[in-house]
DNA sequence: GCCGTTGCATTGTGGAACGATCTAAGCTAA
DNA sequence: TTAGCTTAGATCGTTCCACAATGCAACGGC
């Protein structure tokens, strides 16, 4: 409820760069804009109805947050994820997660409501067969395990990163196959931060992260294997596939 | 020397908004332009020579950075931190800077040799005098303890949030005699570091953080006090304080 | 087949303009 | 006098247009 409303303020009052990357954040991560797509600014502002200006502000945000890159006087493109990203992902993985099931001692009795419920969630997600949920609904629980720090800036950068993260998921073929086993693994870590055994948490959670660290890098590669022919651009006005 | 070409490099050939971000960032960290300095962009376009629309790139830059506040349809302002900030601020650091300790054991010899370089260059901005350095390069310090997590995206998003809290030392009338006394606490914990005592310099840093945020914290309500008194906007032409 | 040249698409930035919105001054009325 | 309303000006948010800088791909010479 609150939360609707909130989504509905931002749509309505959100100055239009704010409104555009959110757009696009979400048709990036639904995987509906592939990694490696093009995104010109002067297709997009038509596409969009605004200025030119206004849809460079957007895209710069997503920059920021890692989403896109965007090289000088070159077009911006959906980033995709080379070995080293993924590395780099899970190295703030374990130094926040494990971080803070270290530090759960200190973290206040919501904070570990908070991961039974997104821990809940996700077992829902998974019995009622909404595959394309799964991954986000897992994700969110370790977003709740940083949350445990109780610090807003510490859970928008995490935020960011999962969120890269997830560009990697959605290039993936079946998603669903891959998410699904590791929702039982949460369930086990959360049980055992809940019931104080951060030592056993932690060990679990590390090597958590080792495995799925491991498999998401495979993908990334095969992924490279598949993109070494470079697709190449349209000349004239040839109508561009990627939307 | 590498160092020297790079700032040369992005000087000559970085995008606009990013120079003058650089320059802003600069003038707000040195605490030339103090908290609720306004920055109305239509004054520092004409003093930049560039567009608005390019100021106001730099302006969300610096929004993002947390180092200005920009709200819809007012100027943009340098942040006043508020207690809340601070508290948030050293939320962050116990949490990375602890972490950082506990897991000091991963790290590489180099990020050890960092750790000594950056206390060392302490010392000798007192020894030297150069009081308006101590704070910096204290800060550094700690920068490098987060440096050993070995992760570009967490030491980008830690300097920021010192960044934030520069912004409390800048409005320090005595900032030199403030600075000066952490720096032997930074040496110590530094030794502990290197020599493997994880525990004693998690304590120690604990300590450390506490102290430093309840003087953070005074300085920032003796602040808030006298500023009850807003200060008001002429009207017309006249020629503003700020900077 | 390789390499430089050239032309076009696209980005980077500047400038002017207009509506929206906030702030402050001025005015009216109790 | 003072509270409240009105109004004017300043500033922001966004758009449109223009042009230089840059990069990419096709073309042509060797």
């Amino acid at each position: 409820m609150t939360e609707d409303s909130e989504i509905f303020d931002q749509a309505a009052s959100a100055p239009a760069d704010e409104r555009i990357a959110r757009a696009l954040r979400d048709r990036i991560l639904e995987g509906h804009l592939p990694p490696g797509t093009q995104l010109r600014d002067s297709r997009l502002s038509a596409e969009f109805a605004v200025a030119r200006h206004t849809l460079r502000g957007a895209l710069r945000r997503l920059e920021h947050e890692g989403l896109i890159v965007y090289p000088m006087h070159k077009s911006a493109a959906v980033k995709t994820l080379t070995a080293d990203d993924v590395h780099e992902i899970y190295r703030v993985r374990r130094a926040l997660e494990l971080g803070a099931i270290e530090n759960s001692s200190a973290a206040p009795a919501e904070a570990f409501e908070a991961l039974e419920a997104t821990v809940y969630a996700a077992e829902s997600a998974v019995s009622q067969e909404a595959w394309n949920h799964v991954g986000t609904a897992s994700l969110r629980f370790h977003q709740a395990i940083v949350g445990m720090f109780g610090s807003v800036s510490i859970d928008q950068f995490f935020s960011g990163v999962l969120a890269q993260l997830r560009l990697a998921f959605a290039v993936m073929k079946d998603e669903a196959q891959w998410q699904t086993p590791w929702v039982p693994r949460d369930r086990e870590i959360c049980g055992l931060i809940r019931s104080g055994n951060r030592a056993g948490a932690a060990a679990l959670t590390r090597q958590y992260l080792d495995d799925s660290e491991r498999g998401v890098v495979d993908v990334v590669r095969a992924n490279e294997m598949n993109q070494r022919r470079p697709v190449r651009r349209r000349r004239a006005n040839a109508p561009e596939g990627g939307q």
